[in-house]
DNA sequence: TATGAATGAGTGTTCATTCAT
DNA sequence: AATGAATGAACACTCATTCAT
């Protein structure tokens, strides 16, 4: 092999243990944790099967190194979103669908949703991790913010947690939708579109008509 | 055993293929495809391993009869339902939280659920099936009965069939939380009440005031 | 494949674990435990790499089994030994040989001794079983013996202990002299010979000239 | 590091091969050559991994050069021991037990002879190395002296390499001992005080009453 | 039918060895 | 000379599948 610049040793890179979980969340998320492959996990990030030792202790090692990574930013997006709403339940909830968009773009959402989903009885922490982390303060957030509404007379009564829940569920629903159905050749279901009408549904069902303007 | 007629307890061996297709389903729900064993699969259905084969060819064969197994009930569900919306929207949606009810009762659509979402991408056949014979019956009649409403002037403007994905997305998340979440000690949702919470805010958020009685 | 008379599969035979342990103690001698493969013992025990599953949970379960098999039936003749000291220690001594050559016929005990000498640091608590259940009883009986012969006035003054020790080495160098280097062409040693001057050096050296008859 | 002669506890690079070889005796001792990681050696001699092949070819060329390290200050030490028989038997076992002890404070003996028995089988050159450079010398030495002092009437009759054998061996048993039941608790052996007595209980044995003074 | 011992291809993991730096 | 990240072949172990009984 006298062919210059095909180096069988590649250089090493300053982020290989963040190539590797950006392949491993690839493949988990797409065949879940017991059929993905290290030998896919491996090649897909460009490395060979040892190389991930190097970094990762055990496979499941890695997934909850995947787990953690797909976490973090979106504990932050989480916080943004609970930072920003002063005002009435209206102007929050419109907020909605351009976060929901910001958000699918940046990470493979329903992937990753796909894969809690999947593994959640097979890995009881991951499930706690997600559920403390995540879903619990994001939920709490609206749930109050929804509260405080109603003590405004803004919101009519009812239960506010479920008030939440009603709200979000559509756009996770039309996550799961696109990575479930749509590779099927399923009609798709255009998550923006529906986050915009549902935002207007749930307005017109909760807020009271004195205290619109 | 020579005692003619003993056999009182002897295992009715009438529905073998019934047994091991539960078992499976029980298998296959708690730890999806990859991950469940046709060990534990036989421990339950109290045969051994081998009879496995006597009925299903292959572990994906046995799979695929889960799935068919869970399905086709469901689908005599989902005509019922379709069946019995002549009148009003509002009495169409004031049915689901009861048919919810049941149909939870009868099946772990929790596990199911999970299974297809986290199988869908190995068995794209398997979602094929599951959209075909059933996700898209359902959605469809919701979706005609809200554009009949809507034709009526019952019902506001916007996409019938956004309109139905609204309407149904709680209930499954309230299901698939239950299957995710509450085994690790999260706070449960109440299926029931959410429904109804639900189907009141839909209906006040679908119809139109000249339409209300 | 039509040949008849060349099954797949072979029979399942009453004792598989103990064929199986057969071997593996075989290979374990042959090879010290690291460098054993359980491929080749498989092959040598003329079974698939899986079916040593069937009978040991891991390599060192199997490894365990080996040592205990091969310690239990010396259990037995080290108590027959001990059983038989009751008249002057001579007689004691002369028995020796014949019991060394009985053992070594029985049991490939070189291979043992390597494979015991090579691993204690790897497994104590082989090292341990090993000492415990049978150098320790062998070597205290040996020792009570003396220090008997020793009150009767038998045998001269000196440390018990160390002419137990004494009238033991030099059948165990012999045994390993031909485990190690008689393989690579080395003059052998013959250990009932030597068994045989060796107890006739040791009565001359221990028993007083006034207890000789 | 600008400073001219700062580097005042600059490693010494002399000896790196001589090091490496120290820990590999180690590690060799210790664990046998299979179970050894040259990930440890390295780290016990100071160096990378990638060092270790600077200066050996590989784990079988680094455990040659460890055998033969520890073969060549011995066989200085049988020609010592050679050299020194010119009188009467007695005076040359005499000798063996304070040369027993400087051999023993000098190497790790007993390492080494577990790993020369633990190791044979699969390096049969080793065996051979060390049975013709240490091994058949001093024991042909030995049994040369044995001969010529039953020429000279001071020993009785016998097989002199056997009367050789049975001089030696408990003090290898000794070591041995000390390397493997010493480890897990067992009661030790000492040494020294074996090897007065035992050559106490030879001369007694070997010597004719007539050549005694 | 039914069993379960046996198989063997497949996967996670280790570790001696290599090479860009 | 020296490093240590990277490699890849080898090995322990698993488990869906088969077949003698």
């Amino acid at each position: 092999m006298l062919t210059p610049g095909a180096p069988k040793f590649r250089r090493r890179k300053a982020d290989r243990p963040g190539e590797i979980v950006q392949a491993a969340m690839a493949v988990f998320a797409e065949k879940g944790f017991a059929a993905a492959r290290l030998d896919e996990i491996a090649a897909r990030a460009g490395v060979s099967k040892g190389a991930l030792y190097l970094y990762f202790e055990t496979k499941e090692d890695l997934f909850r190194a995947v787990v953690e990574q797909v976490i973090s930013p979106n504990v932050q997006a989480v916080r943004a979103l609970i930072a920003s709403h002063p005002g009435p339940i209206g102007d929050l909830l419109r907020l909605v669908p351009e976060r929901i968009s910001v958000l699918m773009d940046t990470l493979p959402v329903g992937g990753v949703v796909k894969m809690v989903i999947g593994e959640a009885g097979n890995f009881p922490e991951l499930a706690r991790v997600w559920h403390d982390d995540l879903v619990a303060h994001a939920l709490g957030a609206l749930t109050r913010a929804i509260a405080a509404a109603q003590a405004r007379g803004e919101v009519r009564e009812g239960d506010p947690r479920m008030f939440a829940i009603e709200i979000i569920s559509p756009m996770l629903i039309g996550v799961i939708w696109r990575e479930i159905f749509v590779p099927i050749g399923a009609e798709p279901i255009d998550v923006s579109a529906l986050a915009r009408q549902h935002m207007d549904t749930m307005i017109r069902a909760l807020t009271l008509p004195e205290a619109r303007p």
